[in-house]
DNA sequence: TTCAATGTTTAGAC
DNA sequence: GGTCTAAACATTGA
């Protein structure tokens, strides 16, 4: 569930205490598909940390030898480090993320020269880590097929209009959630954003009027800069021990909220199953106008 | 026991 | 023959 906020802040933090320390060992009770494509963890053994990043929901760990770990956490992972003064980073929240390390859900441990280590999480195991060289063709090779889409952070209106236009006939929440399309926006931020915009998940994209991909375009922004400034304050009282959840969620105003009060008209939110995910929306204020045949 | 969760890919339909 | 959709995958807790 980590989108591109949470791992936006993961990358963040981690960036912040792991440069210059060297990579000493790795240990593993679970394939998280590190050989992959033949490389082992001989090949990143005594490397630098160079720094992390981020490209879509994909974080690349660069190394100074060559080689990158890059790392999906899928939709239970975590990526925290620890040392005797530190611990920082982020991902799932269950169990929590103060819980002592290593714990049940630990799946490969990283340590460092300095001897603090890196702890990857994964209670579902759906995430991965791959060894990479660190050239952008192997890269892309590791994150998948298709190739990604523009980073919604960078973009502007504009392109995101020019973009959304190709795609005339796709339903927005399915396009929203397209890695092809925009890289990094999964179930919870394409619910939000749609609910800011107050447009319904199953509407058409020819059907979208310029202020309606406008406000899509503005909720989803929103929506992610709100999050990456409530998972930073979060992720703060977290490295004092405190708060143990809640680097998401609890700002959601859609997503997750089924039952609930639409926050803007009081209707209860529903939850729809919808291309084979489950969609929360208001029925109320997301309406189906401007679509003029429906098949439902 | 079955279901639900996710991004990605594959098989199948049109 | 290309495009789009539906289902499969990998895994585990509720």
């Amino acid at each position: 569930m980590p989108e591109l906020p949470e791992v936006t802040i993961v990358v963040r933090s981690l960036n912040g205490v792991t440069k210059g320390l060297v990579l000493e060992g790795v240990e593993y009770d679970w394939d998280p598909k590190f050989y992959w494509n033949g490389f082992s963890i001989d090949d990143i053994k005594g490397a630098k940390v160079k720094g992390f990043r981020r490209i879509g929901k994909v974080i690349i760990c660069d190394l100074n030898n060559g080689f990158s770990i890059v790392i999906h956490l899928k939709l239970t992972g975590q990526l925290i480090y620890l040392d005797n003064k530190t611990r920082v980073g982020g991902g799932h929240p269950i169990p929590p993320l103060n819980k002592p390390l290593p714990n049940s859900t630990t799946r490969v441990t990283f340590a460092f020269g300095n001897g603090g280590h890196l702890y990857f999480n994964d209670m579902r195991k759906f995430g991965w880590v791959k060894i990479v060289k660190s050239d952008e063709q192997s890269i892309k090779q590791a994150i998948g097929k298709v190739e990604l889409g523009p980073d919604p952070m960078t973009m502007t209106v504009v392109d995101f209009r020019e973009r959304i236009i190709k795609k005339p006939k796709a339903t927005i929440k399915k396009l929203l959630m397209d890695q092809a399309f925009v890289a990094g926006v999964g179930n919870i931020y394409s619910d939000e954003a749609l609910w800011r915009a107050k447009v319904h998940p199953k509407r058409v994209v020819q059907t979208l009027t310029d202020a309606e991909t406008g406000a899509i375009f503005k909720g989803l922004i929103d929506s992610f800069e709100l999050a990456i400034k409530k998972g930073g304050s979060s992720a703060n009282s977290f490295v004092d021990g405190l708060g143990e959840k809640g680097l998401y969620l609890t700002y959601a105003v859609a997503y997750h909220r089924t039952g609930e009060p639409c926050a803007r008209c009081g209707v209860k939110i529903v939850r729809q199953k919808m291309d084979g995910r489950s969609a929360h929306f208001c029925p109320n204020c997301q309406v189906l106008s401007g679509q003029m045949k429906l098949s439902s």
